[in-house]
DNA sequence: CACCAGGTCTCTC
DNA sequence: GAGAGACATGGT
């Protein structure tokens, strides 16, 4: 990715590989807000803004290098993207989202957020934790951080009903209690059917939440996260058979090796566009 | 009213 | 291990 440091911030020259709109609506992230001139987009207890103009766009922050990392400006997307142009249908799909890309962010964030989004829709997950940071989190100068585990863990079902999670309350009392008390988060030299299994212990957290917080947190691009739009993907593409969601997610990740992650990403954010797929080589 | 949304848990066989 | 139901909440 071409990008620079610069007084104004880390300045991105237009390219096909950074779209500021689609990485942040592409449902990977949820605390984001939008200006006329771009977005402002918080991440644990650190934020950002995105300044969109005609020609570049401009990360402003106090953290550049985090921003670097938490962008994926030093990965090569052009030859991702060229690699998944093979499979069918990908053209189409990946011209719709060319500048997705995929964050790097931090597991707790993700672990919770992804917990909450479980059977659940965007606008009200975003809400959700929203009202969390807000109840939870250190103020920091105009907004609130992502809430430390201690606070959270200080906090019971009634809470986290209050706040509007529903039946997921549960879930995350005893998941945020598991984190505050040791829960590892260390995957490195993990294969992705132990590190899935191990996030799998945490309340909430099934495999379609797992390969979530895989593939945001710890980019581990082998998962698909196969959700109830990518089943609608998958039904077109194989034809609407019987079988398992973890079976049709485990043939996915099959189909697109280590690829599945950023094809997953493409092909959501073109389900949920409104097209229609149509199942044409 | 039913159905859906980035599913998971529990109970049963 | 696979297959039903239940589950909070708000929108269409």
């Amino acid at each position: 990715m071409n990008y620079e440091y610069t007084s104004e911030g880390i300045r991105i020259n237009k390219s096909e590989d950074f779209n500021a709109k689609q990485i942040l609506e592409c449902g990977q992230i949820f605390r984001y807000t939008v200006e006329n001139d771009g977005f402002n987009i918080y991440s644990t207890n650190k934020t950002c803004r995105l300044i969109c103009k005609k020609h570049h766009d401009i990360i402003c922050t106090n953290n550049p290098k985090e921003f670097v990392h938490f962008f994926d400006l030093n990965r090569d997307y052009g030859e991702i993207k060229q690699s998944l142009m093979g499979y069918p249908n990908m053209k189409n799909i990946i011209s719709h989202g060319s500048g997705i890309r995929i964050l790097n962010q931090n597991p707790i964030e993700m672990i919770i957020s992804f917990i909450i989004s479980a059977n659940n829709n965007i606008p009200r997950i975003q809400t959700i934790i929203e009202k969390l940071c807000f109840e939870c989190g250190d103020q920091v100068n105009d907004y609130y951080a992502f809430p430390e585990i201690k606070v959270l863990n200080s906090k019971g079902e009634l809470f986290y009903r209050a706040i509007g999670a529903g039946y997921r309350a549960k879930y995350l009392v005893n998941t945020v209690d598991a984190l505050a008390n040791g829960f590892s988060l260390d995957l490195q030299g993990m294969n992705i059917s132990s590190a899935r299994k191990h996030l799998m212990k945490l309340m909430g957290v099934g495999r379609k939440v797992a390969d979530c917080i895989l593939l945001f947190a710890y980019h581990r691009t082998e998962v698909f996260p196969t959700d109830t739009w990518i089943i609608k993907y998958y039904d077109d593409l194989f034809g609407a058979t019987n079988i398992s969601v973890t079976k049709k997610a485990d043939i996915l990740s099959e189909y697109y090796g280590k690829l599945s992650g950023y094809a997953q990403q493409y092909i959501f954010y073109y389900m949920r566009s409104g097209y229609k797929f149509i199942n044409k080589n």
